[in-house]
DNA sequence: ATCAAAGAAATCGTACATTGTTTATAGGAG
DNA sequence: CTCCTATAAACAATGTACGATTTCTTTGAT
């Protein structure tokens, strides 16, 4: 379709716009970002006018904005008394991941029934990229292994289940930008992947549920693992 | 715990507060019962000058009140373009069903394995209310009816999962609000509650879990099979 | 040290200016 | 005469500024 190189994410066509003004949009991108890279800690406060100054806009687009990534799970906003920075802590991460096991296997049964040629040229192509990359650039490898679920979810019918997907996917992004893969998680994926792949081949609906649910399940634990780890760090 | 009388179906506990100003908060309020109560026709634009005047506020209450409705499907928001009422058509139906039923076999299956003997007396409590009331009632009913359910994911560790069932349950309530039961679906409701109730006593989650797929399953289809009825005598 | 009250700070609501979109109208080509 | 296009005017969303209200902080008295 493109280029080998331009892997962006993108979200599944036909997902709700966003539905903000254009500086309500930019500002949730700049905002979302701030705290997707740390700049701003969890629980922080975020002064609607202070955000105003510093992004050169007035509040209004800011209240905008904060909606938005409240709506996201980014952001928490209690009445009178402003918005803070969510902290994104284990519960969080295992509520979205665990909700994660009970759609993914469900858009991946139908992709299986559904996919065409082209769509598993698409697949196998995006895992070449996978182990040519191998880890090395790891930003790299999360946008191939969203890409590489995104093609399963994309045209899948019920847009809700796959919006769902997306947003809880980019904060599991959020948070696992920081972390490394071990070697075993590295092993998994690649190999998961590849058996996702020959189940699709065979129209093995079931398999690849089966094995879906063990591939979400194991990341979102590596995750955890990660997250646990670090806290210890701290606390130590 | 209250009067057997006084049943106003409320959310889960713990559930992200809404974040609106109370201006917002009420409007809101409002401007959802206008939709879910066919007062706002689906697709009607929502302007927000008009809506200010009409509640007797200025716009920024309306905006902010636009994005929630927005958040919960409600309302569809484009750039420049303003707020519509989202159609609630059989897709969006399907869609959210289709999401309860992976999500609430999971929630009643932590339920059974930590259902407490008051949780049982309230199930039954509330299942004998629903018997009384044999849907004479309708709105009763669903009162009843959806606070069977919540007893049962009230608690559930899974905030996020609690809450997308609980949201979605909002917009089923909503549709189905001006349908009646057919006979089949009234016995399928009541004897899978008993079953269910008989299920948790003994213990047997994955029991309870497959009854509450094929339950949520069942109200699904119902639910579509009344607006295939409508829109099929609109349409002739 | 505790509590109350005054002051500071930030959110919330209102009014207005600006920008973009839609609609109506006039002009011209076929 | 009809249809299309270009243009202008009405309309509504977006952005800005500011005053009102609530919450948070600090100060001072007991």
């Amino acid at each position: 379709m493109a280029g080998t190189n331009d892997f962006k994410a993108k979200p599944p066509e036909g997902i709700d716009a966003i539905g903000a003004s254009s500086e309500g949009a930019s500002l949730y991108q700049l905002i979302r970002d701030d705290i997707i890279e740390g700049r701003l800690a969890a629980n922080e406060r975020l002064v609607v006018t202070d955000l105003a100054r510093r992004h050169g806009t007035s509040t209004n687009p800011v209240r905008e904005a904060l909606q938005l990534l409240r709506g996201e799970g980014f952001v928490t906003l209690v009445p009178n008394r402003g918005a803070r920075v969510r902290p994104i802590d284990q519960d969080f991460v295992r509520d979205i991941y665990e909700i994660g096991v009970l759609i993914e296997p469900a858009l991946t049964r139908w992709f299986v029934n559904m996919a065409t040629v082209e769509d598993i040229a698409e697949l196998e192509r995006i895992q070449g990229l996978i182990e040519d990359n191998n880890f090395a650039d790891t930003f790299r490898h999360s946008e191939l292994d969203t890409a590489f679920h995104t093609v399963m979810y994309q045209k899948h019918y019920n847009r809700h289940a796959a919006e769902l997907w997306w947003k809880h996917r980019e904060v599991l992004r959020a948070v696992s930008r920081r972390f490394n893969f071990t070697l075993a998680r590295r092993a998994a994926i690649l190999s998961e992947h590849r058996e996702l792949i020959a189940h699709v081949k065979a129209g093995n609906a079931n398999e690849a549920a089966e094995l879906i649910a063990r591939h979400v399940e194991g990341s979102g634990r590596h995750i955890l693992e990660h997250m646990r780890a670090r806290n210890a760090a701290r606390a130590g």
